[in-house]
DNA sequence: CTGAAAGCGCTTACAG
DNA sequence: CTGAAAGCGCTTACAG
């Protein structure tokens, strides 16, 4: 015995207007509440394709209608980090227009990038969202001059397309308003390389709220950095920080696991902030973290809500558009709720 | 200004067809490889077919060869721990055939699996893999009688379906054997609870290895239990393990944090092996977990050639296909090459 | 060696 | 109120 799979005379809707006694045209046109019929007619049409299971095959309709009802999803984040919320937020807007998502993982390889695109056209996706891991950073590959319409998120996009971001300043500056809100006066900033775009804007941010140069200290995007950056300023003479606003979430799990084997307490002694408020981090860090969440499935949603404008022919205009992230409190810093 | 989408006026094989100087058919087997024509004929066809950028329409193609070269995959696995690598394998395996992958997140609600399947269905994939995030768990929907083949991967099939899932027993039997290859004797195995059936299958593993009771300690899949975990151990009068393996990375994790607090060093007083092999938290561990890999993306690789096996009618034996487990070996259990 | 015709499953003017 | 016909872009017997 095995298996079989194949699809063996699927229902047509040659077959719905057969049983129903009509013409395939009158068939169409009660299924898709057009044209005119009795009431009669169009509800014993609908039930009878009900009771045959009939499904219409998108394929023939698309092919009629120029509209696949399918968008590609293109991304070199392979860890999924950033990608997920995004797909997720997609996908939720999309799902109730009927359009179903193509995900495309390119990692940083521009021939793998060009054999999805073209793949993606050929199936005649409506559009296609590019989304990546830095917001400084193109894809490997040129989606400029694509048939369809191109929406960027968190990836940099071209100077006539529509980017959506997130307001890394904005929310650097809500960690660091928070913490001089908590009463904090000496906050340092341990971030990853200034090579980042995000890492200089927030960096920027940071400065601009304390209204000085306070302390910023590039490094990497690791749990190791935190600890060497809390070694380098506690082995110091000068005097030693209340706060640290991390540039991530692994950062600060560092920094928190190294002040506590200092047998400093967080939050008592020193308040920690992190950034990208990825949960499987700042949920299981000790105590757990409050981080800047920068609203990637927002994000997504508001991505695909334009491919799906765009496709539509609707007119969009073109820009970064950068959405606000948002303050997610939780016990590092010595508060429970941002509104207190 | 603004950006515009839409697809105006793309190329067909007519235009091919008519700049080539050839009929329609002509063409089209100039394109494909099929017919009999004067070399000099498919290769004037072919060059101004590149020329013009004409690329085949797969909509109209899957209609006439009731293939669209397009797969499901449905998960309920929101983090994308265990989905983001089986589809990395599946997209992998598939790309060389032309295969495209819709991926449809349907969390843990029937309706919205309902909604993708349907959606999924209309436009006639070929095939849908179904994966989860345990593999004692069905999805909240049922895909047995769908008019395409499905398989499942690290999620529970039906008893007529191919199911693939990681060999649990022989990779915590490869860790275990590890610890006693490393003259470990005292193995405790703190683990999540008891009622997931990997959970169960990888502590008789342990105790087969062990020979005998051994200490296992059921909990939850958490850093938190892994240091109640050690609390518990190490409060108790009983005699002290100098090996732990952990039913997950997160555990393992945990037990070595908690280890380390209480002064003892890891791997020389005390060896920890993890499972799952999940890269954030086994390589920011310090040290870095030794732990056991479920090579999901292997998996996924074989989920895909296996669908698109049945997809094209050749046959396949039905049933469960255990894959085995494979050992990462980083510091935490005190050498650096299984091999050795 | 090359092309006219039928058809995949649907929708949409158009005619009756 | 209902249906015959054309057509979306392609492929595939079949005829010449």
């Amino acid at each position: 015995m095995n298996v079989t799979g194949g699809k063996r005379g699927r229902i047509t809707i040659h077959d719905v207007a057969a049983a129903a006694g009509v013409s395939i045209s009158t068939a169409s046109k009660a299924l898709n509440e057009t044209g005119r019929m009795s009431a009669e007619t169009r509800e014993r049409v609908k039930r009878i394709a009900g009771e045959v299971g009939f499904r219409p095959n998108a394929l023939a309709r698309g092919l009629l209608s120029k509209r696949s009802f399918t968008i590609g999803l293109l991304t070199n984040d392979t860890y999924g980090r950033f990608t997920l919320p995004v797909m997720a937020g997609i996908s939720e807007a999309l799902l109730d227009h009927g359009v179903s998502v193509f995900l495309c993982a390119i990692e940083d390889d521009p021939a793998l990038g060009q054999i999805h695109v073209d793949a993606m056209l050929e199936k005649q996706v409506d559009g296609i969202i590019a989304t990546g891991k830095r917001l400084d950073r193109q894809l490997p590959i040129d989606l400029s001059d694509l048939p369809v319409p191109v929406v960027y998120a968190f990836t940099e996009g071209t100077s006539t397309s529509v980017t959506f971001r997130s307001d890394d300043a904005q929310g650097a500056r809500l960690a660091v308003e928070w913490l001089v809100k908590m009463g904090r006066r000496r906050i340092a900033h341990v971030t990853g390389p200034e090579s980042f775009f995000s890492v200089r804007e927030r960096a920027d941010a940071y400065r601009d709220v304390i209204g000085g140069e306070g302390l910023v200290m590039f490094g990497h995007w690791a749990e190791l950095w935190g600890h060497e950056a809390v070694a380098d300023i506690w082995n110091k003479e000068s005097e030693r920080p209340d706060a640290i606003f991390c540039g991530n979430d692994q950062i600060a799990r560092g920094v928190v696991d190294a002040l506590r084997e200092r047998g400093l307490r967080v939050p008592d002694d020193v308040s920690v902030v992190g950034f990208d408020n990825w949960e499987i981090v700042a949920g299981q860090t000790r105590p757990p973290l409050t981080s800047v969440d920068m609203e990637l499935k927002e994000l997504g949603r508001q991505a695909g809500l334009t491919v799906l404008a765009l496709a539509e022919g609707r007119p969009v205009d073109p820009g970064v558009r950068k959405l606000p992230c948002r303050l997610v409190v939780r016990q590092s810093c010595g508060a429970q709720n941002p509104r207190r």
